[in-house]
DNA sequence: ATCCGGATCGCCT
DNA sequence: GGCGATCCGGATG
């Protein structure tokens, strides 16, 4: 572990439920004409494969989800509910179209731009405890799909790590179809983790 | 603390 | 046409 050094491609080449639980102390860092904004990623979910109800990649190899059968390493933004944008980083579990949804992160650099780009968080811990909050906060947006997480103005560097101890294993949450798999990671105890 | 509806639109269970 | 890997504010207990 090197603080500050980018995760090469060949990290999110490996089992996603691995890729999801090793990207937890790891810092997401999105770079903007503003400056860099960054935080901790404290709650991960790993979606595996066509056959996972709940993972895009379901619906088959379509425009929207193209990305997901790209390659490893990059990354994989989406637009939700109309309004809002979430993040993945695309892995490659067995050869699966696969994804890690970073679902919450712990602010690092940039707070006071997070504040501005946050109005409606009345709390510094409603910054970036959600998927759609942390992309509003760190300014990330669909012109950041499919584009490699080792250089440009998205990547994710070594920066903390937590013991197994401290982590905990749950099902995934805000999803319909396969609700009941254990497949979504979370720094126990962290204020910044989602509610749900 | 918990529940519920509205916002808003690209995509296809 | 209906729903979704969400968020927010207002009502309710």
């Amino acid at each position: 572990m090197k603080p500050g050094h980018i995760i090469p491609a060949s990290f999110y080449a490996r089992d996603t439920e691995l890729v999801a639980r090793d990207m937890l102390g790891m810092l997401l860092q999105c770079t903007t004409a503003e400056g860099a904004t960054s935080g901790i990623i404290v709650e991960t979910e790993a979606y595996i494969g066509e056959h996972d109800a709940a993972c895009h990649a379901a619906a088959g190899l379509t425009t929207r989800t193209a990305p997901l059968y790209d390659r490893a390493g990059i990354a994989y933004v989406y637009f939700i509910y109309g309004m809002y944008w979430c993040f993945n980083a695309v892995t490659r579990a067995k050869g699966l179209p696969s994804a890690v949804l970073v679902r919450a992160v712990e602010p690092v650099e940039g707070i006071a731009r997070m504040r501005r780009r946050r109005p409606r968080a009345h709390r510094d811990r409603d910054l970036t405890n959600g998927p759609g909050k942390l992309c509003l906060a760190l300014g990330i947006t669909g012109s950041l799909n499919k584009q490699p997480l080792q250089r440009g103005s998205l990547v994710i560097r070594d920066y903390t790590s937590y013991p197994d101890a401290s982590i905990a294993i749950t099902p995934r949450i805000g999803i319909r179809h396969a609700a009941d798999w254990p497949l979504r990671w979370i720094v126990a105890g962290n204020e910044y983790v989602s509610k749900g």
